[in-house]
DNA sequence: AATATAAATTACATTAATGTAATATAAAAG
DNA sequence: CTTTTATATTACATTAATGTAATTTATATT
């Protein structure tokens, strides 16, 4: 069995990726969407972070195994990859839009 | 209804102080012992943390409504008071702890 | 009063995260 | 082959988070 202390990490580290507004409603959206591609992401997210942040952003989420993506020509997709992040996702759109 | 924006940052706020191994921990072991003096809550890091840092987080995460303290002689205690931080904690519990 | 114990506060130094502009790469279209 | 479109990368400047030592406050004990 794992260590406390890893297992700790782990979400830890799962919840850093999480901590930015423009991170989780990226996830949020490919949670909701199953996958999306670059220009659809940067369209949903209106102004609030530019191409060049959005484009690391999801770098480090891929680096991270958070997403994965595949290529079509010029245009790169993304979907959800990790269960873990699903999960968190899930249970905080429960938590904070689900039904009163 | 609250906006999309606004729910995303409070869900980011709840998150960020979750993204620390020591104050995760924190959390996970209040949300089990459900109250616990600041020398056992230091004591139950086994120096992974100095009692200045725990202070610290502490005064955050009760400054942010995370956790709320009561003083009995010298000694303080501290237990959980944000259902939503209850319920990413046992959320994040059940995903990495959780039986296979 | 002097000392010991529990917890909080202050004051940094260090490291990490964020935001942004500019540039680069890759594929498609003209 | 040049231009356009889609995405990624690089290179910082700025801000925020972390860790630690020293000091302080409050209460209890001797």
């Amino acid at each position: 069995m794992k260590q406390k202390k890893e297992k700790l990490d782990e979400a830890v580290g799962l919840l850093k990726l999480l901590s930015h507004p423009v991170r989780l409603s990226i996830l949020c959206n490919l949670f909701h969407q199953g996958e999306m591609s670059v220009g659809e992401i940067v369209d949903a997210e209106c102004g609030a972070a530019g191409q060049s942040q959005i484009s690391q952003f999801l770098g480090k989420m891929k680096s991270e195994k958070l997403v994965k993506s595949h290529k079509e020509a010029q245009t790169v997709y993304y979907s959800i990859q990790s269960p873990q992040a699903e999960k968190v996702v899930k249970a905080l759109y429960s938590i904070y839009c689900g039904k009163k």
